[in-house]
DNA sequence: CCATCACATAGAAAAAAGTCAATGTATTTT
DNA sequence: AAAATACATTGACTTTTTTCTATGTGATGG
């Protein structure tokens, strides 16, 4: 399908940045607030929370609000059904 | 290592794009050239040329010259490592 | 040869993305 | 209650990306 084409390159567009890269794979074993992945980057806080706008935005992180922290968590379903969809695709398994 | 981060976005950078994208698809099966892609889309031939040139830029195309054609192949074992390397950090088996 | 075809390259314009300083809003701490 | 903390939002600026027109290059066909 065409739309399939577009929803995965929106998805692969927030992916496409070594920053919201680290950041998934920071989620992946842990919750973490805001403050905590602010540290590993040299980056303003806007700007990582923009980040994470973007990340929460396609559904591949989930937020968490207590208190004044925003807890993020990485979607283990969203990510696992996006990696399978984009391996078809690259792998030429698609049709 | 913070360089595969940068690594992995600049491929994802190339394929975070709906048309990139589902040339890979094309490319996946069979080998193509730049006018048989470009009948698919509604871009100018110059925008195809250098979305090929992306695409093969990263490795993960390889182009065939023979007489005034270019044959577009995908690069299987590129696209596959590629593949599970990204399945990595996004389903956190990265460490 | 001369015209045509397939594709690449150059340069320009427009759109999108990245980043920051400033500021706003709750919440918590003192 | 005042100050501080954690984060979001706004608006501006810069950089990158996208896509085009125009043109160049090499191969092919009449």
């Amino acid at each position: 399908m065409e739309e399939e084409y577009i929803r995965y390159a929106k998805v692969l567009k927030v992916l496409a940045d070594s920053k919201r890269l680290k950041i998934v794979a920071m989620l992946a074993d842990k919750e973490l607030c805001a403050c905590d992945i602010l540290e590993e980057f040299q980056i303003t806080q806007p700007t990582l929370s923009h980040d994470m706008k973007l990340l929460c935005d396609i559904g591949i992180v989930n937020v968490r609000k207590e208190g004044k922290w925003s807890y993020y968590s990485a979607n283990q379903e969203m990510l696992s059904s996006f990696n399978a969809d984009i391996g078809k695709i690259l792998t030429g398994q698609s049709r």
